[in-house]
DNA sequence: AGGGATGATTATTG
DNA sequence: CAATAATCATCCCT
């Protein structure tokens, strides 16, 4: 307030400054409401305020009537005096605000996804690492790779000429904003301060923009990652000779169904599949089969059959080479325990019956204990709630308080013991 | 097209 | 950390 009435009053000499080149009717008026000399400096500022409110010439033609004004410097001086002070109070209140954590996130996932960082060798990695992330195997999936690069490269693309165009936007604003300042300076004071600090607000505004488009950059990413690099997305079906390895092994050590990591590498191996996979399928089988023993019944049969004849074979060899510790020498499906891991494994769940049989020869018992079930009168009872040895199994692979409501029968779970009683 | 089968993931538990 | 149970997403047969 002091200042605005040190202005007027310092303008006071100023006096017809207005009338030169100012044709305007409502002066008229206003010189007759108001004190001659304040008339004359609220006019000139009334002038410069209406500038922007005319037309392009009009203004120019005002503003080149306003510079040339005699009194022109006089006014400057003391608009460069207010200006003075009033800076000197706005500059504590601009302060540099620290780098956006948010920002810096989203940069470093793009870098990481390879979309901001060099240009190939990232992207590939990128994906790369997402897959080993994803747990699949690096080797089998080149085609959706490809797939995912080209889709990646297209975000890449699009966000790079996109924060082009904005990068381009923002200087020839920024530039035309410092014309603009530069040219107004010659009317008013304007420091370079202040030139900076206009320039530093037009970035933040243009990074707020970029920051969107960083964000959506980095939604479309994880959306096509989810879309490519789920495993689940991308699921194919183990070959029939995989599958029936895996069978052969569940049924044939159907009293423990839980390969060691020895066992799964090899059957990891065998199949062509990863010891995870092994490991995955380990896991659903024994669930499913618990959960719906009479939908695998036929199944159970099936590889029973199949393994007791190789089994036979097995032991038939076995007992020829005098060596019951290799049975597996000459047979086509073979399950080599080299080590006692599974061994260990296969005497703690016959340990109640005090049963004491080479561990070696666990999967040969079971198989032979599948098929004389399968022989003995083993009807198709699936889903009828009858009592099956394959319930006691899966009892007893997990202390489970109540594996399937369904088919279990109300009678005493522990009485029957087939697996190994005869 | 729809539904069961199936491989993978996630949450939970001991 | 491994196993289970539930669930998801896809495959694949009818």
């Amino acid at each position: 307030m002091d200042d605005q009435t040190r202005m007027m009053t310092g303008l006071t000499g100023l006096g017809g400054l207005a009338q030169a080149d100012v044709g305007d009717p409502d002066s008229v008026r206003k010189q007759q409401s108001l004190g001659q000399p304040q008339q004359d400096i609220g006019d000139i500022l009334q002038q410069i305020m209406a500038i922007t409110d005319e037309s392009l010439d009009e203004a120019q033609a005002r503003k080149h009537a306003l510079n040339c004004h005699r009194m022109k410097p006089a006014l400057f001086s003391v608009l460069c005096e207010i200006k003075e002070k009033t800076v000197l109070s706005i500059r504590g209140v601009q302060e540099e605000d620290p780098p956006d954590p948010q920002i810096m996130r989203l940069d470093n996932m793009l870098l990481a996804e390879g979309v901001s960082g060099p240009e190939k060798g990232g992207g590939s990695a990128a994906a790369a690492a997402a897959a080993a992330a994803a747990g699949g195997s690096p080797t089998d999936s080149s085609i959706e790779h490809s797939d995912y690069r080209a889709k990646l490269a297209q975000i890449r693309q699009i966000y790079h000429s996109e924060l082009e165009k904005y990068e381009q936007a923002c200087s020839e604003f920024t530039n035309h904003v410092m014309n603009l300042l530069r040219e107004q300076s010659r009317t008013r004071p304007i420091s370079p301060k202040e030139i900076e600090r206009m320039v530093a607000i037009i970035h933040r505004k243009f990074s707020s923009i970029q920051m969107q488009l960083k964000q959506s950059t980095c939604e479309a990413v994880m959306i096509l990652r989810s879309r490519f690099l789920d495993a689940r997305r991308k699921r194919r079906n183990f070959n029939k000779q995989a599958t029936e390895v895996l069978n052969e092994y569940f049924y044939s050590h159907l009293s423990n169904p839980y390969p060691s990591e020895e066992a799964k590498e090899e059957l990891a191996k065998k199949c062509g599949i990863t010891v995870s996979q092994v490991s995955n399928w380990f896991g659903n089988k024994r669930i499913r089969y618990k959960k719906n023993i009479g939908k695998f019944q036929e199944e159970a049969n099936l590889y029973a059959v199949k393994t007791a004849v190789d089994a036979a074979n097995v032991s038939a060899q076995a007992s020829q080479a005098n060596s019951p510790a290799t049975p597996n020498s000459g047979s086509p499906v073979s399950y080599s325990l080299p080590n006692t891991g599974d061994a260990y494994l296969s005497l703690r769940s016959l340990n109640g019956e005090g049963l004491n049989i080479a561990p070696s020869l666990q999967p040969q018992v079971d198989t032979l204990h599948r098929a004389t079930h399968l022989t003995g009168g083993y009807e198709e009872l699936s889903g009828s709630g009858l009592y099956t040895p394959h319930c006691l199994d899966a009892n007893s692979w997990q202390d489970t308080t109540n594996p399937h409501p369904v088919t279990s029968p109300p009678g005493p779970p522990g009485s029957v013991h087939s697996d190994t009683s005869n």
